[in-house]
This record gives C-alpha cells, structure tokens and sequence, in this order.
DNA sequence: TGACAGACTTAGGTTCGTCTAATATAATTA
DNA sequence: TAATTATATTAGACGAACCTAAGTCTGTCA
C-alpha cells in the first residue's frame, strides 16, 4: 500500500505529532512524541532519524528537534487533511467526536488531494446553499435516529423559502453588505470578494487558492488585532493585520 | 497502524481479489491475483499460505482456492465498504470513477462501521429528503465548477416545494402504494414496510438489518424472476422469488 | 562537584509484506 | 508419451516499523 503523498503513513504521523507538540510547548521531546504515538522511545529515535535523513527535520542525537521548512509543510498538509475529514463526519455525517477523529487519523494517509477539495466544497456547500444548511443537517440526524423517517418536509420547505425571501429583500436594499477581513470576529463567515495583497503573502494567498468566490472563517483574532488567525479550505492561516485589511468579505 | 478489522489491509486486498476472481471466472489462480494486485508470485503464495491459516481459504500448494464461509464473509464486507466509499465519492461528492475507485480502495481498510452506516444513511437521506435529491447535488456540480457561485436559489426551492405538494395530492388521494420486492424491476428503489420471511434467510435479512424503513434497489432479476439481486445497506444480496415476495416494499 | 535519576540512544531481534533466483509441478503440444 | 512451456513454490534476502535490554548522556540536587 503506498502512500499518496512523501513519505510513509508512519513518518506522516511523527511529523504531525513533532508539530503539534512544539506548537504547543515549543520544544519537543521524544518521550512526549513517544507517550503520543503509543511507541517505545527506540521507535521515536529510529523515525527521527530517518526524518532527518530525508530532511523533514533538524536533528542530531540528544540535540533538540525542529522541523524544517519542508517537515512543518508537511505536518501541516497532513493535519489539514485530518482537520477537513474530522469535520465533515462531525459536522456532516454527526458522528461523535472521538470517533471522528480516530477515523480521520487513519484516512488522512490516503485521501487524494482532489477528494481533499471535493470534501471542502461540499461542506461549503452545505452552509450556503438556502435549501441545505444546519437545518437541514439537523433533518439528516433526525433520520438517522428515527429509523429512516423524514421529519416535516412541506413545512422545512416552505421556511427555507421564506428565509431566502426575507433575506433577499433585506439584501436587496442594502446592496451586497462587504467587510474587510480585519473587521469581522472570531467564528464569522464570509466569502471572499476581492483579494488586494502585495507580495510574499498574497502569492501564499493565490497559491493556496484564496479567491474571489473562498470561503473564510476567522478562527482566533490576537490582541489588537495582529496577527488574525483564519481558516482557509482547511488550511489554517495566520495574517498580519495590514494583510488582512487588504481582503474583501461578504459575510455570511 | 493497526487495521480495524480483523485481518491486515493486505490481506484484505488479497481476499478482495480472489472473491472477485472467483465470482468472475468460477476458479482463482495465484496467477490472476498477483496480475490484478500487482505483486509478484512468491508474494501471492505467500498471502495464500497466510489466508489458509487463519482460515479464511481452503488452500494446500498447487491446489485450487476456494474461500471458507469465514473467508467469503470477510470478503464481502471489504467490497461492500468499496462499494459505499465510491458511490458516495461519485454520487455525492461527484468524483470521477477512476478516482474514486482508487480513493475508496484505500479507505476501505480503514473507514469504521459506523462511520460506514452514515456514509450508507447519507446517500440515503440525499435520495428521499425533497430538499435535497438529485436536482440538489446537480447545484453542488455548479458550485464546484462555478467558483462557489451558487445557481438561482429561490428558483429552485420554488420548485422542490411544488414538486413536494404535487406529489402529496397523488399520494394522499390513493394512499400508500406496497408492492411486494419480485413485482419491482431492476432499478426500482424501495422504502421496506415489513419482513415477512422465515428461516436462514429472515435471520440473514435481520442480521443486516433489513427491517421496515430500511431503503432497498432491485439491481438485477433473472430470467423467471428467480433470483432477484438486490442492493441493501450497500450490500449486494441475492433472493429467491418466495423470498422476495415476502417483503412488503414502498416504491420511492 | 559528584552521584544519581531520568531521558535518549545503540544493539539486536521480530513480524509483515515484498522481492529475485532457483526449483518443482502441471499443462500443452509435437 | 516425451519434451517443452507455463505456472507455482521454495529459499533466501530486504526494508519498514516496531519491540526489549543494555548502555550512554545530561541536568539536578545534596
């Protein structure tokens, strides 16, 4: 079974934990990554090792471990795509928490990128599109749970189409209502209207396929504004505040 | 990374693979596993030897393979899990087949039951819910292909919630319509309203929880509508024509 | 500052799944 | 039926990922 990306399924998973851990205490240690991983200390070792060989991290015995440019891209594309399974069986399938995550471990190791994006634009698509939503999610789990029984559908209907008119016609009066990424809060949606950022970050930005049309949503915004920290079709982004000015939103 | 099941995903690929040989051509030689699985011979006698001791086959060096019930079992339940992850992978998420086909015969080995039980409910949900269906997923093509614009919304629900009436005014009018499953035709789909069948067969259905609510496709009737293949909960089924007309089914 | 505990590494072994090369069996065909 | 060809198996090796047991390093504390 090969893996669809660098390095095996095993290395992927040191990788994410390296990550993680240093994130989170900003060393990190074998012991920790080994108590994580639920292997021997030997184990740890013999990975880091070979992480180095191929040049993910920097290491050398008892020296202290950091990853490399190539390993943090790395960590992190591995933990987008668990970030972006784990949701969707949350948030779409309603499957527990834990069990979601347990499954999105072994699935982030062999999901391709295009099902990565398909998985993306679909739960997009569920929280836009008038005639899906959390509603009708929630219509999804009372299926689930009653036997294959669907609750009132004429009704769910005729609701869903009232709400788009209502806010149509609010909508309409006040024009398209858009914001500058750096004015919206923590936990705020919003599609990207327009993408004004120079230089190293703005090619970041259209690289990781940021346009007109994305869906974004502000994850953590720092005291004062700087840095703001968002989410960006599973990918997790931090901007300066300046950077964030220069992007247009229409919230959602 | 261990497999949630109870053999390693190598093994389930060989079982995967000699089940389909089997099913194709009446015997499987290690020749046609190693062909289809890619691996060279030595490793398809290997497995075989492996797969005997467990169980799963009836095997002894240059013999015929055949599988044990325990084997078929097990090779049906990978199949079905392929089958569930790349319909839901071509039907929901719109993936070509040749992609899905290879995403799903990596997941396979790692998707938990019920995480594959939602999978099934989903497509289910997508099938029967009047605020999703086909038409629905035709908008999620749109939004994919569309830079996230979304196709004339109101329009749509319009529609649905017109559809929806009409069909309430036929069928209160005529009440509910039950046919038995051996009057359906292939590609018909079905809403199960009652089990009545007795012995191995009524437990089967049971065990795979075939009860009333459960929806139920006709894929395939023999000539003199005996058997009748059938799709259930993603498993493929066959039915002797008795057997069939022992399930009350409502026609969706 | 020197001894000790805890953390890390080396050494060496196991299992799984794969391979190539060599050998044995079965099937085909002259 | 004997020779040839195709197919399978055995033998032996390898790499990945893990393990236990036995050192080695390092920071702390008396």
């Amino acid at each position: 079974m090969t893996s669809t990306y660098a390095v095996s399924e095993s290395m992927e998973d040191y990788l994410k934990t390296i990550f993680k851990v240093i994130n989170k205490q900003h060393v990190a240690r074998p012991k920790d990554i080994a108590k994580i991983l639920k292997v021997s200390a030997p184990s740890v070792t013999g990975a880091l090792r070979s992480l180095a060989e191929k040049e993910f991290i920097h290491y050398s015995p008892y020296d202290l471990i950091t990853l490399t440019q190539k390993g943090e891209n790395a960590a992190k594309d591995v933990i987008r795509r668990h970030d972006v399974l784990q949701n969707f069986f949350e948030k779409v399938l309603l499957v527990e928490q834990k069990e979601a995550d347990e499954v999105a471990c072994r699935m982030e190791h062999v999901v391709s990128p295009n099902i990565m994006d398909r998985f993306i634009s679909f739960i997009e698509f569920l929280e836009i599109c008038p005639r899906a939503g959390e509603k009708w999610i929630s219509g999804f789990g009372y299926y689930c749970d009653h036997d294959g029984k669907l609750d009132n559908c004429e009704k769910c209907i005729e609701l869903t189409l009232e709400n788009l008119r209502e806010k149509k016609r609010k909508g309409g009066n006040e024009a398209m209502v858009v914001k500058k990424l750096n004015e919206l809060e923590p936990g705020n949606k919003g599609r990207v209207v327009k993408v004004a950022v120079s230089g190293e970050t703005g090619r970041r930005l259209v690289e990781m396929g940021v346009t007109a049309g994305t869906m974004v949503e502000i994850e953590k915004v720092a005291p004062f504004g700087d840095p703001i920290d968002i989410k960006v079709k599973g990918y997790h982004l931090s901007l300066r505040k300046e950077e964030a000015a220069g992007i247009t939103i229409e919230p959602v």
